[in-house]
DNA sequence: CCGTTTCTGTCCACAATATGGACGATGGGG
DNA sequence: CCCCATCGTCCATATTGTGGACAGAAACGG
């Protein structure tokens, strides 16, 4: 009855079998609850919640106050942003506490970090958008921290995030960028330029960014596949420019790439 | 408008403003996690979910089949039990990793565990439930370690539940064990015991438990309040009989009631 | 100081949505 | 093979969520 996926390691809804409808109330409130997740601690402006989901303003506002209700969603009493709240990480505790993917790429990020020498990021897809997950600080004195542990970003908008729509099904990708489209303008970028980006990925095996969110800096990712071959996560290797000139980007890309196969090797056999 | 609480700690949904309604299906949906939270992995079968939230079966089914379909809910392929699902830690990582009160209670509690030498447990309060998030092990060679991490149960099963309720006002108590009351017969117990337990601990000043969840074992718990003086959590310590005798017994409480002072002193100044 | 803009919060008539009683399917045990 | 326990589905009903329109509050700026 349900989709037999194997799933030994986790991702977001699985986009097999979405036929079942109704439930829209908590559905909504769901998307609001992933939209502040990319917040962070900061929060969003209820009006930025609104842009984002396509709600009306009343909805949205219903839900969230609801929410802080239930302890789900803080409000900040200087600024008014809404957040998520204190008893997500309350529930979170339920689960075990290390997915087998952050077990499995563990000891190989170590490695590959003392190798390359520059900051390595392992982000994962989750639903429409990708999560740092991990972060491992290499040796050059010039490292680039733009991204932290916990920061969420449509899938699409972040050098990661373009690897892992490379990596599936073009029409499967497609449908998400779509998804994700009114997200968007909050990041200066738009659906066309996504869908390039991801096309020059797909042909070149991995993706490169030109500039990434700090000026002067480049970026290379590689995807990362669970067995039955559904990218999951990436590997990045974000640089100054002068760390990324034209000879040593592909030696760079090949570490990233053997990288991403030892990975996925080791969640075959744990 | 709005509550003014300094919620210096976080807590459950706060119980001052209640009023607002409506929601109902997001409410629900959140009822249900909450139970399902203290599956922990393994998880819980359709019927028990049935029973603790008082739900009809119809509405768990649609409420729990929705959440998998949205990534929040897992559902064990061999068991046909439900648990909460990967999403949650995702969502959890949008705030900061360690709360204010495990910060302040981190050293108090070393230096409590070093001089006690039997297991001591950290308790918050989360909504009805309690929820253990921190465990010290000592030194003494018999250890009870009963509780793990993340252990999540109705508010009044465990000795620190029922310590948590002796700090509050007896109405907002009672309220609680009501609130509580279909989930207590999954536990053998039922209000007017734990009401009886509340009331001994209020007049001792501390919570006393002469049989443990194991057989053979004792436990004694104080309370943690916040500056507004509301009960936020509790220090358990947790011993086999002979550990807790009648002249020791006095002294343990003693040393925790030091210790739950000294992190209500810690929270004030940070 | 007082328009003006841009936020957030509230109301309420309407209909889409969630609800739960009843029935059906499945599967393990005796 | 039948029984009992558990899970899944249907569908008529009214309860619940919805969003257009309005109102208040705070930031802006001339």
């Amino acid at each position: 009855m349900d989709d037999g996926v194997p799933d030994i390691m986790d991702m977001g809804a699985a986009p097999k079998t979405e036929p079942r409808r109704g439930a829209q109330a908590i559905r909504r409130a769901l998307a609001v609850l992933r939209i502040l997740a990319a917040g962070r601690e900061t929060g969003l402006p209820l009006a930025e919640v609104v842009q984002a989901t396509g709600l009306t303003r009343p909805t949205v506002h219903r839900i969230v106050h609801v929410l802080i209700e239930e302890g789900i969603v803080e409000r900040h009493e200087k600024t008014g942003r809404y957040a998520i709240g204190s008893q997500v990480p309350e529930l979170a505790l339920a689960r075990p506490s290390r997915s087998p993917l952050l077990a499995a790429a563990d000891e190989i990020l170590k490695r590959t970090s003392r190798e390359v020498g520059d900051t390595l990021f392992l982000t994962v897809r989750t639903g429409n958008d990708t999560l740092c997950v991990d972060r491992r600080i290499g040796s050059f004195p010039i490292q680039v921290l733009s991204i932290e542990i916990g920061a969420r970003r449509p899938l699409g908008v972040s050098s990661a995030g373009v690897a892992i729509l490379a990596a599936m099904p073009a029409q499967e990708a497609r449908k998400i960028v779509a998804a994700n489209e009114a997200r968007f303008v909050s990041y200066r970028t738009n659906a066309a330029t996504v869908l390039a980006q991801i096309a020059a990925a797909r042909r070149r095996g991995y993706n490169l960014r030109e500039v990434g969110l700090v000026p002067g800096t480049k970026s290379i990712s590689t995807w990362i596949k669970t067995p039955d071959s559904r990218p999951a996560a990436a590997i990045t290797v974000s640089a100054v420019r002068m760390r990324l000139g034209p000879r040593r980007e592909p030696e760079l890309a090949e570490i990233l790439l053997d990288a991403a196969r030892s990975i996925e090797q080791k969640i075959r056999s744990p």
